[in-house]
RNA sequence: GUCCCCAUCGUCUAGCCUGGUCCAGGACACCGGCCUUUCACGCCGGCAACACCGGUUCAAAUCCGGUUGGGGACGCCA
């Protein structure tokens, strides 16, 4: 069975990027039916936060993206690895070291200075030092030979050893190193597919190097490409929201989400909308490319607005509901949402921007824009708007077909052709001159309002002239 | 500095493994047009790329070598 797994440090919030990685071993693990483990990489006392730990799974829960096992932390897994830390110094494959970390710093300036790749140089290899206090722990590390990751997404990767050095794998404190503890999770959870980030490429060799050292089968690794910005360097704040849940408070849809991130660095042919569904069914390693993506803000908008207009408007409802709320709008009856969405979605691209366009069926005093108000709201549009008061008033049933008859009425007496009578009307009854169409706003504002904002538009033009 | 990775339209990418069907396809953005009560949606059309050099071959975007460019990693961070 195939068991991938994410592991987040709790520092901040949940980067696209991350995201995206935790998308692929999720999917990944959907797709074959197999297993995926949430782990928390807490080992860094002096940056990992709870409220790191929460933003990060209210991403995930955002994405829709859950766990079968987990969430582990590492902080609470002390005792494991420290037995594994005996294992190792008892068959000698570490060491206990009691260089200080200046001499490090200095044996490394020498190294580079020399043109050399800087490392340890082995000082305390064969002293066999026992556990005093204080000191780390050293894999010993081999000197010669190469060591090779058979990586699914970019093939081969060959390292020479002496590339390598005797790397720390338990500090001072007793708390263990990154690299180490990542070997000793996977192994004890079992995990055999390990998806991430490029910037990993340089732990693997080491980590291989563990798994070597305790005689434990290899994981398939599998290196992804980074998300990169639009100056082709690493995606980071100073290229715009970076975090998962700011894309959520703009009104961007999970699925949406979902489907750029994981077409960022993967393709079915030339297919670009994926339900979640699709991406469970389709997803495969084989078609992650090698190459870097810049993160597009146009093209995920895009795409959003596609999955906004593939969601049933129903299904829109309750997603909608926070963006009207922080525009001070609480509406509780759902059916109305409903039938406004049904005018909107094919014109919105995020629930922020819905949510505005559909505030004027909601206020009680709609303003006008300015421009639309100077433009449309003249003297020669006062009889037209009067007319229509008139037949709107003898209506008794408020619907679309007998609306478009009023207007047509208005037409004949007039002799203005649709255009010049719509978009006054428009404007008077949402302050605006983009909208739906005229005749859906009015039937679903109903008799009343309109009649009454047409009326408050006839004053308007009264006190103006 | 050392090591590693990458290289098709502005961007995401298909094609590359299994050379010819590719004077390179799709999508976003952009520009025209159609539809039309506005704005969108939709539809039609356009712009635009195989980084460079050499080799292999009857034939290279596809295979090989090099150059250049970009990115990443070199911590008692993860």
């Amino acid at each position: 069975m195939i068991v991938t797994r994410f592991p987040p440090s709790p520092t901040g919030y949940l980067h696209v990027g991350n995201a995206r990685t935790a998308i692929f071993n999720w999917l990944y693990a959907r797709h074959m039916k197999g297993k995926f483990v949430l782990r928390i990489e807490d080992t860094d006392a002096k940056r990992s936060t709870q409220e790191a730990i929460d933003a990060i799974f209210e991403a995930l829960e955002w994405l829709g993206i859950d766990w079968d096992e987990g969430p582990y932390y590492q902080t609470q897994r002390l005792e494991i690895y420290n037995s594994y830390i005996e294992r190792l110094i008892e068959t000698g494959e570490a060491y206990y070291c009691t260089c200080s970390p200046e001499e490090i710093e200095t044996m490394r300036q020498k190294a580079m200075t020399s043109g050399g790749k800087p490392k340890y140089d082995g000082t305390c290899r064969n002293k066999e030092l026992s556990n005093i206090e204080g000191a780390v722990v050293r894999l010993k590390a081999p000197l010669s030979g190469t060591t090779i990751i058979e990586d699914v997404i970019k093939g081969n990767i060959v390292f020479q050893n002496e590339e390598l050095d005797d790397f720390i794998l338990c500090r001072s404190d007793g708390i263990p190193t990154y690299n180490y503890a990542v070997v000793i999770d996977d192994m004890t959870m079992l995990v055999n597919t390990v998806i991430r980030g490029d910037d990993h490429v340089m732990n693997t060799p080491k980590q291989i190097l563990i798994y070597k050292a305790l005689d434990c089968p290899l994981p398939v690794f599998g290196h992804v490409p980074m998300v990169l910005g639009t100056d082709k360097s690493r995606f980071s704040k100073r290229h715009g929201a970076v975090s998962v849940s700011a894309y959520k408070d703009m009104g961007y849809l999970p699925d949406a989400m979902l489907n750029y991130l994981v077409r960022l660095g993967w393709s079915h042919g030339d297919q670009e909308f994926f339900t979640r569904q699709e991406l469970i069914d389709v997803f495969d390693l084989e078609h992650i490319g090698r190459s870097a993506g810049v993160f597009d803000p146009e093209k995920l908008l895009s795409l959003n607005a596609d999955h906004i207009r593939a969601t049933l408007p129903d299904e829109l409802v309750a997603p909608l509901k926070p963006f009207l709320k922080s525009h001070g709008i609480e509406v509780k009856d759902s059916d109305l949402i409903k039938k406004v969405i049904e005018t909107l979605h094919a014109r919105s691209k995020t629930l922020e921007e819905m949510a505005e366009n559909a505030l004027f069926y909601f206020v009680d005093d709609i303003g006008y824009e300015e421009k639309a108000a100077k433009k449309f709201l003249k003297p020669a549009v006062l009889e037209a708007l009067r007319l229509l008061i008139d037949q709107f008033e003898i209506l008794d049933n408020f619907s679309e077909e007998n609306l478009e008859s009023a207007f047509k009425a208005v037409m004949d007496q007039t002799g203005l052709k649709l255009g010049k009578i719509a978009q006054p009307v428009r404007v008077a009854l949402t302050g605006k001159t983009a909208s739906p169409g005229i005749f859906e706003v009015s039937a679903l504002l109903g008799q009343d309002k309109v009649i009454s904002r047409l009326k408050k538009a006839t004053r308007y033009i009264e006190d103006k002239g």
